[in-house]
RNA sequence: GCCAGCGUAGCUUCAAUCGGCAGAGCACCGCAUUCGUAAUGCGGGGGUUGCGGGUUCGACUCCCGCCGCUGGCUCCA
């Protein structure tokens, strides 16, 4: 017998090998049809699974799910996934399957298969998908030894599979498939008790995607999708994506004049257009009055340095592929470089290419007087590189941190000067890749709101603290509330991080004791800190659910290392500082872009490029409106008058679609009382007020930095999804 | 960087039949209108159809190469 204990704490006995379905229908026999799967503990299981296969505890704690729980959801897409796989694999040859897992609000499947898929081929998949889906069959579990399973895929020809069960499956002695009429998949499941629970699906994209995420792997064809239990659903979902399409800040930017990239200028070097522009120097006001309120002491630095400087620091040569290429002051600091780089490469060169490259440089008036050619390989790289550190080398800034770290250095310090906090806009330049780059979210020119915190040991936890608070503060002024926060850790099976075991271990549980302490809900994430220390990232969403890291806290016992810095102590003993490294905007280019979005383009008023526009009636109050205008401006408004001769209704219009928070309509009244009649883009004319009155209510919001709704509209509210994934081995 | 799709006027609003004279709307400019809370009327300018090559009597349309954009992957100090 097995005992089994329902939520609300209900023991009920069924027989060895009873399924959640079989309990289900000991309860009542409609609950039994709405099963989708259970929960037994925290591991979702199928319906049809004997839950004794499951777990050995007794009594086994059961929960049953139904289409309106959040896990069920998965479950069907995951099956969805199939279903689709099924349907692709009947309309094309030799398709081999890789991964389809469940994501957020939807699915994917990766295919390896000659034929190339497009959106054009998903009508004839979709309609294949609905037959499968009529034809109701039903997901059978069963379980394999190893051999068994690889003789399985292979008689399937499926060498992912194969290939799969002998790498990332190594470990596993039982591997379980799941088998749905003629298709049968390597799968860990669970699965809908049968296609007929797919109420809505749709195919949305299909792209590439790397096997196993390998850029030197195979290239897949991933098609993405999503399905609900209802229609209904599926409409709300497919609107709220509609929607989110019109915040794009790209065709946002473009619209209201915010920010151009053009071709001519580069790719990813962002023009900020004088709207733009505007909301930025705003930011940046509003952060600088903060931080010098906090004790930051402004600082400016070049936008280029030597590039032994970032050697000293590191990141030319970890990031040498995403940077510009150095300036070289010499003509043959160029070929120099690329030399340095084939006698370094696996291939090397041969002595004929060193001829011809000691000859090229020659002509280039470089003599690298010390260049044997008969000589081992790292005398002749020492050479060369004696070479280049004699001769100037420029690097584009990719970073401040370098140039604060002089700073510090510029004279000896004391521990009584500590904590040292240097800020600066500091613009950077990283030569992202040319698939990365998008509109203002991701760009080859960014100006970071950096600073760097030099501290001791003893005032880590305090500053960082206050970083985040800060970082809290500057992200709830401009109405962002819905972030993530993630602890980035080191990955400990990878080689690519610097220091010493010991100030990591330090600096990951000093960043973890403050988010424990801030009350912030935060996720660790493993494989993510940068190379020289862990970080705290404060992650949004844009328009279509894309995560992007904005404000960071990072810190660091590196640097400090490697360019010696140090400070006389009160035992007067030389120490070595910590460094912070905090941005709570991230950069100004992704910060405006995301808030484009949030807001819609309808920036709240304290931001707003212009806050109202003064709209006379006809040319007859042209003069009064001008006058206003003048007194506003005085005032501290952004504000501009209407002239033309067009009909109210039409100036109306127009300031409504170009979402200026407020316009005022002066006629003669207004004229004859000195009085405007304020209109509120949201909710519309508030009638006719003395001036001074309204001028007060403007700047009001102004000093409040009050953020209101977008628009009169209610969201649609959508059924949560899991943030898991990942049902498929 | 990789895979796929897409590039027509300032516009992510788009048309152009089978390969047969590149055309609207919005925006812009000019003139008239002097108006009370989301579009006044009339007129005008604006194009090497992303770039380069090819096929053809003839290419926006078909083919090849490049560039750019979009989605995704990889990367992200």
């Amino acid at each position: 017998m097995l005992q089994v204990q329902l939520p609300d704490g209900t023991i009920v006995e069924h027989a060895a090998h009873a399924t959640a379905l079989d309990v289900a229908e000991g309860i009542g026999a409609r609950l039994a049809k709405a099963v989708v799967a259970a929960k037994v503990g925290d591991l979702t299981v199928d319906a049809m699974r004997p839950l004794d296969d499951v777990t050995s505890q007794s009594p086994i704690p059961l929960r049953l799910l139904t289409e309106r729980d959040t896990e069920a959801l998965d479950v069907l897409r995951h099956s969805c996934a199939h279903v689709m796989a099924r349907a692709v694999m009947r309309l094309f040859e030799g398709v081999s399957l890789a991964f389809g897992p469940t994501i957020n609000n939807g699915f994917y499947y990766d295919f390896d298969l000659k034929q190339k898929l497009s959106v054009d081929d998903f009508e004839a998949i979709e309609a294949e998908m609905a037959k499968i889906i009529q034809e109701g069959e039903s997901f059978d579990r069963f379980s394999l030894g190893r051999d068994e399973a690889l003789q399985l895929c292979t008689d399937l020809k499926q060498s992912l599979k194969v290939e799969h069960i002998q790498t990332g499956l190594a470990e596993h002695e039982q591997l379980g498939f799941y088998r749905q009429g003629e298709f049968v998949d390597l799968c860990r499941g669970p699965h809908i008790p049968d296609a007929s629970k797919i109420k809505a699906f749709k195919l949305l994209s299909v792209a590439g995607a790397y096997w196993k995420g390998d850029a030197k792997g195979k290239q897949l064809q991933r098609v993405y999708g999503t399905a609900w239990f209802s229609p209904k659903d599926q409409n709300a979902y497919l609107e709220q994506l509609e929607q989110a399409r019109l915040r794009d800040h790209r065709v946002l930017g473009k619209k209201h004049g915010l920010y151009q990239i053009s071709q001519e200028v580069g790719g990813g070097l962002c023009l900020w257009l004088p709207k733009g522009a505007r909301v930025r120097v705003l930011l940046e006001d509003f952060l600088r009055q903060e931080l010098l309120r906090r004790g930051y002491e402004p600082v400016y630095s070049p936008h280029i340095g030597r590039v032994e400087l970032y050697e000293t620091s590191g990141h030319f040569p970890y990031y040498r592929d995403s940077q510009f290429p150095p300036l070289f002051v010499e003509q043959a600091g160029g070929l120099v470089d690329g030399w340095i780089d084939r006698l370094q490469s696996a291939d090397g060169l041969t002595s004929e290419q060193e001829r011809q490259l000691s000859e090229a440089a020659k002509v280039l008036g470089a003599e690298i007087p010390d260049y044997q050619p008969e000589s081992d390989v790292e005398s002749r790289l020492a050479a060369l590189q004696a070479w280049q550190r004699a001769h100037e080398r420029y690097l584009v800034k990719p970073m401040n941190c370098p140039h604060h770290a002089q700073i510090f250095k510029a004279q000896p310090r004391s521990y009584k000067q500590l904590p040292l906090r240097l800020m600066e806009f500091g613009t950077v330049y990283r030569y992202e890749q040319t698939g990365e780059l998008n509109g203002m979210l991701r760009v080859r020119g960014l100006t970071q709101d950096d600073a760097h915190i030099f501290c001791t040991q003893d005032q880590v936890e305090e500053e960082f603290r206050n970083t985040i608070e800060l970082t809290r503060f500057v992200l709830e002024s401009v109405g962002l509330s819905d972030y993530q926060v993630q602890l980035s850790l080191r990955d400990p099976n990878s080689d690519k991080y610097v220091g010493s075991e010991e100030n990591w271990a330090k600096a990951e549980s000093a960043l973890r004791k403050v988010l424990e302490e801030s009350g912030l809900s935060f996720h660790a994430a493993e494989g993510e800190a940068a190379f020289y220390g862990p970080k705290a990232d404060f992650m949004v969403r844009d328009c279509i659910g894309r995560q992007w890291q904005l404000g960071t806290v990072q810190l660091d016992y590196n640097l400090p290392e490697r360019f010696q810095l140090e400070y006389v102590g009160s035992d007067n003993a030389m120490h070595r500082p910590v460094m912070i490294h905090r941005a709570p905007f991230g950069s100004m280019e992704r910060f405006v872009g995301v808030l484009i979005e949030h807001f819609a383009g309808a920036f709240p008023m304290w931001l707003a490029p212009e806050q109202v526009r003064l709209l006379p009636l006809s040319e007859k109050t042209n003069d009064y409106a001008l006058e206003l205008e003048k007194k506003m401006t005085a005032a501290g408004l952004r504000v501009t008058c209407d002239l033309r001769g067009a009909k109210v209704q039409a100036k109306i219009r127009d300031a409504q679609l170009e979402l200026i928070p407020y316009m005022a309509v002066l006629g003669p009244k207004e004229a004859e009382a000195g009085a405007l009649a304020l209109r509120d883009r949201i909710d519309g004319d508030l009638g006719a007020m003395p001036f001074e009155a309204a001028l007060e209510k403007l700047l009001d919001e102004v000093r409040n930095r009050t953020i209101r709704q977008v628009a009169k509209r209610e969201q649609t509210e959508l059924p949560e999804t899991a943030e898991t994934g990942g049902h498929e081995y």
